[in-house]
DNA sequence: TTGACATATCGATAAACTTCGATTAGTATT
DNA sequence: AATACTAATCGAAGTTTATCGATATGTCAA
């Protein structure tokens, strides 16, 4: 039996959250799906801009995006994020353990 | 009586990240307390280069810093760290609670 | 299949960032 | 005080990044 680890590239996570615009996005649709047009409407700028962050944010693993009809819309993948920082902390502040609490529905 | 809640840049804290350079540097002074020659030493670049990026995880309050003689001993504040990230992943990904562990010492 | 709409890609520009050699400032030793 | 050592600052060069207008690609409806 083999044991996967999924060690995520700390740097490249960083680097895509180290944008205020790319924040923004990810703030907006961390709890639901938008178009890019829906993110372009509640942002102050332009439509290749934004595009281009979802491109960076996608290939960082952190947004996940389904194609309806003529739009695509994105989502924040939050459990990648928590991962992300989960990951972060153990590598840098091994002394201050972070855990991921697991929500259970009732 | 004030509630003072002390709140981080989330920009800031990941743009001091977003660097290989001071990833390393982090990792390198994450336990225990280093000069930045030792820091010099241990990594390929310029001592200018290592000045440079402790001036930023400085302040984004991520290193703190005594000097001891002549040298400046510089070390990760892991508390920080794990706040920092405790705080992006309570902003966007509030359904992914987060928990940090307290150590309590025996 | 034509037109309208949504998004991605391209190319250019400007701003921000990394790096380093040279120099300066601060500290300790003799 | 002069010297040696350590780290910070300065200035320049090269690289990366963010942004946007123009355009291309893809999808749907008529």
């Amino acid at each position: 039996m083999k044991t996967v680890t999924i060690v995520l590239d700390t740097v490249e996570f960083a680097k895509a959250l180290a944008d205020e615009t790319r924040q923004k996005i990810m703030a907006l649709c961390c709890c639901e799906m938008l178009s890019v047009n829906d993110i372009v409407d509640k942002l102050d700028v332009a439509q290749p801009t934004v595009s281009h962050h979802l491109k960076i944010l996608k290939n960082a693993g952190l947004v996940k995006s389904v194609r309806q009809g003529k739009q695509i819309m994105y989502t924040l993948d939050q459990k990648r994020l928590a991962q992300g920082c989960c990951q972060v902390a153990e590598d840098f502040a091994p002394s201050q353990q972070l855990k991921m609490v697991v929500q259970v529905p009732e």
